[in-house]
DNA sequence: ATGACGATTTACT
DNA sequence: GTAAATCGTCATA
């Protein structure tokens, strides 16, 4: 009996030879892959990634591990390949990265943005777009500052993380074999270059040359890609 | 022990 | 457009 809803067989997890590979090449390849969230509470939330950056290593004097920086706040980036590295900054934000490459090799893509495709309602919660404590249309008198826009749900390295409870927890796990966060490959694989776009990375301008090169890709139709456009 | 800063987001002028 | 929020981390001393 096929109706709508007629279970497929799961999508296929991306392994660690998906991650074994350059943070210039990943970061494109994980365009249109689907970064899946299982909370404490068993409810699953993912979303499409839409917009990546790719960090290079020792080289690159944007990323935590330019000149061979070893530290515990970045230790994650020597890992293995499908390490997630997530870090906290600016006082109150999380980042989420792939670590890619070999291990040892401290080199990562930054997830940037998604567009969000299960569990909304919880992401507008954990984005404080709805008063905690009471459902959607209550009023509490707790003002929502921040616009709430489904675009803005996911559309930023921070939001995003925000968005699927990403923080300090998950820093070091194995998205090839943890149970709350994983990436799943795409039922339509790889996006075509055709719609994606290349440019600079944001907010690495301390980063001299570095900061003009074009490792950012983002899939140019998204409406959901950070910044203004 | 101290100080400068950050792979950001939000609010405000 | 500018600035505040907010604190863990790391280099320096």
């Amino acid at each position: 009996m096929a109706d709508s809803a007629a279970p497929q067989s799961p999508a296929p997890r991306c392994g660690r030879g998906f991650f074994a590979r350059g943070s210039e090449e990943l970061a494109q390849k994980l365009l249109g892959q689907r970064l899946v969230r299982v909370l404490e509470t068993g409810e699953r939330l993912a979303g499409t990634i839409v917009e990546t950056e790719a960090y290079l290593g020792h080289e690159d004097r944007a990323a935590h591990s330019f000149g061979g920086r070893r530290t515990p706040r970045n230790e994650s980036m020597y890992g293995p390949p499908g390490t997630a590295y997530v870090y906290f900054t600016y006082g109150m934000h999380f980042c989420f990265n792939v670590v890619c490459g070999r291990v040892d090799e401290p080199v990562a893509v930054l997830i940037r943005a998604l567009e969000p495709t299960e569990g909304l309602a919880t992401m507008r919660r954990l984005r404080g777009f709805e008063p905690a404590g009471g459902p959607p249309g209550v009023k509490t008198g707790v003002k929502m500052g921040k616009a709430r826009a489904d675009t803005l749900l996911c559309s930023g390295p921070a939001r995003l993380c925000q968005a699927l409870g990403i923080d300090r927890r998950l820093n070091g796990i194995d998205l090839t074999a943890d149970t709350r966060l994983w990436i799943e490959q795409a039922r339509r694989g790889t996006v075509p270059e055709a719609l994606i776009t290349r440019t600079a990375r944001i907010g690495v301008d301390y980063a001299a040359e570095w900061a003009a090169k074009p490792l950012r890709w983002y899939l140019t139709r998204s409406a959901h890609v950070s910044g203004r456009r």
